[in-house]
Formats: C-alpha cells, sequence, structure tokens
DNA sequence: AGGGTAGTAAGGGCAACGTT
DNA sequence: AACGTTGCCCTTACTACCCT
C-alpha cells in the first residue's frame, strides 16, 4: 500500500439524499455497490437525535473505516481486533500525511481515539445488535465462540447505572493509551493595544452600518466576555429603552442582565452589560440599525441585533468569526488570534479587577475563590448553587468598591475615545464627499464657460 | 475570479466519570 | 476531596468544490 503524502485516499462515496424530508446518507464503492451497513448505521446515529456535530463526527470515522476496508480489499465483517489496531495505525499515518498536520503525534492520537475508534467500535457494537453477524464484538467468554472484536459495550447497556458499567478501557480497548497531557499552553490574549489596532481597522476600512455593527461586536465581547455564538443571539427588544430603565431602576445597581436567545449548550445565564455599553447598544439601535432596516425593508427584520450587510438576515455566529478573522488576518495576527482573543482578555482582566475588589473588601484572594465569581461572568455553568447565592452577595458588595468604580470609569472613557474617533471620521468622510461635489460643480462651470 | 458552502483537522470547554 | 480522563460539543483555520 502506497500513500503518497497529502493525497487523500478516495475508495467511498458519500452521497447526501433528501427523501420525504429526511436526510440520509448513502454510501457506495468505486464500482457502484451500495454499503448498506453504512448507510443504516448512520442513519440509526441521525435517528437517534445526535448532535450535527456528532453525526459529522461519525461519518467521518465511517468514511475513514471503509477507506480502509476497501483499500485492502477486505469486508467489513473481517475486522477483529488485530485489524481493528491496524486500523488505528493507519489512520494515524493518514492524519499526519495530511498536509494541514500541525505536527503534534500525541494530539493527533486522542482524537483518533475520540474521533475514529470510538465510532468503530458504536458500528460493530450496532451491527452485532441488528444481528449482521453472530459473534462479531462483545466480551471474550471462557469458552465456546469468541468475539471478533473485544469490547464491553453490551454490558453498558445492562448496567444499571453508569457507575456499575464497564470502564472506558474496557469499552475500548483498543484506544490508543499514553498519549501525554493535554497541551495546556496559554490561550491567545488580546492586548489593550491590539483592541485599538481592530477599531482603528474597521474604522477605516468599513462605513455605515457595518462599521458600526463591528465596532460594537467588537465592544461586546471585550466588555462582557461574550462568545460569538451569544453575539448572534442578541435581539433589538432586549435593549428596548423602557425595558433597560425599568430594570436598572429595580435593581439600582450599574449592570443589567441580558440573556441571548442562543447559546452554548443549553446555557440559560445572562450577560452582565455595564451601563455605558448599554447605552452603546441603544444607541446603535436608534442610529445605525434603524437606518440600516430601513434600507432593506422593514419586513425582513425577525429582531436580531447583528445582520448581514448584503441581505440583512442574522449574522450566525460561523458568519461573525469569518468576519473577523479575515480582518486579523489582514492586519497579521498570528493564527488562532481573533474574535476569542478579547473573550480571553476579559477573563485576565477580570480575574485582576475580582481579585483587587476581593482585597479591598477583605475576602480571599485566592486563585479558585476568584475563577468561580469570574466564571459566572462568563457564564460558565456551574451546579453549586448554595456558592452561587452566596458569590452574588459578594460581588454586590463588589460594586461599591473603588476598584470597580474605577474600571466603570474607564469603560466610560474608552467608550468616548471610540465616539470620539468615530465622529471625527464621519465628518471627515462628509468633508471630502462635500469636497467633491464642489469640485464637480466647478468642472462643470468651466466646460460650461468653454462652451460658451 | 470571487463569493458561498461543506468538509476536515486541530484544539478548547464543560461535565460526568475514574482513580488515588 | 483532589486530581486525571473521557465523551461530546463548539470554535478556528484552512481546503475543496460549487455556482454565478
Amino acid at each position: 500500500m502506497n500513500i503518497v503524502p497529502g493525497n487523500k485516499i478516495d475508495l467511498i462515496n458519500e452521497t447526501k439524499v433528501h427523501l420525504h424530508r429526511v436526510t440520509y446518507y448513502v454510501y457506495q464503492d468505486s464500482d457502484g455497490n451500495v454499503i448498506w451497513p453504512a448507510i443504516n448505521f448512520i442513519n440509526f446515529i441521525i435517528k437517534e437525535g445526535n448532535n450535527d456535530s456528532t453525526i459529522e463526527t461519525y461519518r467521518q470515522a465511517i468514511r475513514s473505516l471503509f477507506n480502509y476496508i476497501l483499500d485492502n480489499k477486505r469486508d467489513w465483517m473481517d475486522i477483529n481486533d488485530e485489524l481493528l489496531g491496524v486500523y488505528a495505525e493507519w489512520q494515524l499515518r493518514q492524519s499526519i500525511n495530511n498536509p494541514r498536520w500541525r505536527g503534534d503525534t500525541n494530539t493527533t492520537k486522542r482524537n483518533i481515539n475520540h474521533d475514529y475508534l470510538a465510532p468503530v467500535y458504536e458500528f460493530y457494537f450496532w451491527a452485532q445488535k441488528q444481528g449482521l453477524h453472530p459473534s462479531l464484538l462483545g466480551v471474550q467468554p471462557e469458552q465456546g465462540d469468541k468475539y471478533q472484536i473485544t469490547s464491553a459495550l453490551p454490558l453498558r447497556d445492562k448496567a444499571k447505572s453508569k457507575k456499575d458499567g464497564p470502564k472506558k478501557k474496557q469499552l475500548y480497548p483498543k484506544s490508543f493509551s499514553n498519549c501525554g497531557e493535554s497541551s495546556g499552553g496559554p490561550s491567545q490574549k488580546a492586548e489593550e493595544w491590539e483592541l485599538d489596532e481592530l477599531n482603528d481597522y474597521i474604522r477605516v476600512n468599513y462605513k455605515g452600518y457595518t462599521r458600526a455593527s463591528l465596532m460594537l461586536m467588537l465592544r461586546i465581547v471585550d466588555q462582557t466576555g461574550s462568545r460569538p455564538i451569544t453575539l448572534s443571539g442578541f435581539a433589538k427588544l432586549q435593549f428596548r429603552k423602557e425595558t433597560v430603565e425599568s430594570e436598572l431602576m429595580n435593581t439600582s445597581d450599574s449592570i443589567l442582565d441580558i440573556t441571548p436567545i442562543i447559546q452554548k449548550g443549553d446555557n440559560n445565564m445572562p450577560i452582565k452589560f455595564p451601563l455605558t455599553l448599554v447605552n452603546g447598544v441603544v444607541s446603535f439601535i436608534e442610529n445605525d440599525l434603524k437606518e440600516f432596516i430601513n434600507t432593506i425593508g422593514l419586513n425582513k427584520h425577525d429582531g436580531h441585533l447583528f445582520l448581514n450587510e448584503k441581505d440583512g438576515k442574522p449574522l450566525s455566529a460561523q458568519e461573525i468569526t469569518k468576519i473577523f478573522s479575515a480582518i486579523t488576518k489582514k492586519l497579521n495576527w498570528p493564527k488562532g488570534k481573533s474574535l476569542y482573543a478579547f473573550r480571553h482578555r476579559y477573563a485576565n482582566e477580570q480575574m485582576d479587577i475580582q481579585a483587587s475588589i476581593n482585597d479591598e473588601l477583605g475576602f480571599t484572594k485566592e486563585e479558585n475563590a476568584v475563577a468561580l465569581q469570574v466564571s459566572q461572568n462568563m457564564t460558565h455553568k456551574n451546579h453549586k448553587t448554595l456558592l452561587k447565592e452566596y458569590l452574588e452577595s459578594r460581588t454586590r458588595h463588589g460594586f461599591k468598591t473603588k476598584v470597580y468604580q474605577q474600571e466603570l470609569m474607564l469603560q466610560e472613557l474608552r467608550a468616548q475615545k471610540e465616539y470620539q474617533n468615530l465622529e471625527t471620521l464621519k465628518a471627515l468622510e462628509l468633508a471630502e464627499e462635500q469636497r467633491k461635489i464642489v469640485n464637480k460643480l466647478r468642472q462643470e462651470i468651466e466646460r460650461l464657460k468653454r462652451v460658451r
């Protein structure tokens, strides 16, 4: 078998078919023979109501497995413990030969465990349950027929509780082991000057609604630590003047809780908006968004805050990250450093601020305690309700501290700076347009003079 | 040619599970 | 109880391919 580096083995065809409003994936070999087990298994995974991402992972694994099987001129029922090990090594070579491979074999091994081997075990377990083969997968018996693939998967379903069930190593014995520690490494964090650089770029290169929305998105991420998916979930109604005012009257602090329509996973936690930022959003809605909706037509607007500049449809999380990735690429920022870097920046800043607040109030400065408080602001899930209540009351005290007030003032100053810059540029652009018109008129007058 | 979309590998977060 | 591992999901960066 020869694998040319960078060349993908493509012996299996996957076709997406829509039938009676249901999506099926049809698998065929290069001669056009239909591979029914693959089709039925993926169909089963879809019907189980798995997440789209999970379905994608399983499809990837099935394509890989049958590519291996067809490449070695085997039948799918041939696979046993030994061949499964060979397959794992084969997939490792495939991944390493891929031009996009980043050079970390241990990481690749872990990913193969997660994204290929586990789904393949599940595939053979499913085949066993379907009765496609009598002794395909199971725990090896003391006597009698041996199973081809050793796995405790059949015991998993029988176990009364997950605790009584088989251990992971018994479920997927052929997984790579000793893959090393997960590659920690500090995450990419943006600095203050990088925030300025990005803002400047947007200010100069974009106009109108797009410019205003991009700058607001950046400001929201920087000041609330929102994820892109959170940005895509903000709606105009959440920032209605009356709602904002009554909310602020009731709570008497300078923070407004906004719960986006969409969040990561089944999160249902509010984002904490500082008052200055809320004002920014309200003015964005009243000036830029209103104007933009007028140009695209009100009937097309479904209430979202951030819209596609072309068709007025709500921006998805992926579109948002794509827009910012394109900009940071032009600014020559390193790989992996884009909009998300401002979420990391927020996390780091909050840790410092919270630690100072705790210090001033005489609370513990221990990293764990501070991290817990911050994780609340970052909408990380956390089931320790008692602790949560306790922390919230502490955070309320925190609003009165010097450090917190200073931070608020800083935010306001930053916001004012942004606003001034934008106004200046708008005035310059207007002047430039006026100058062009005057020039044109002057030329026209000259022309008329010559004609006479 | 360039914009849009789907696919792919890497990598990070969360929560449950496991081990010490 | 503290720390390590695993499964699932999500994000990022890139490629391939389609359409216009």
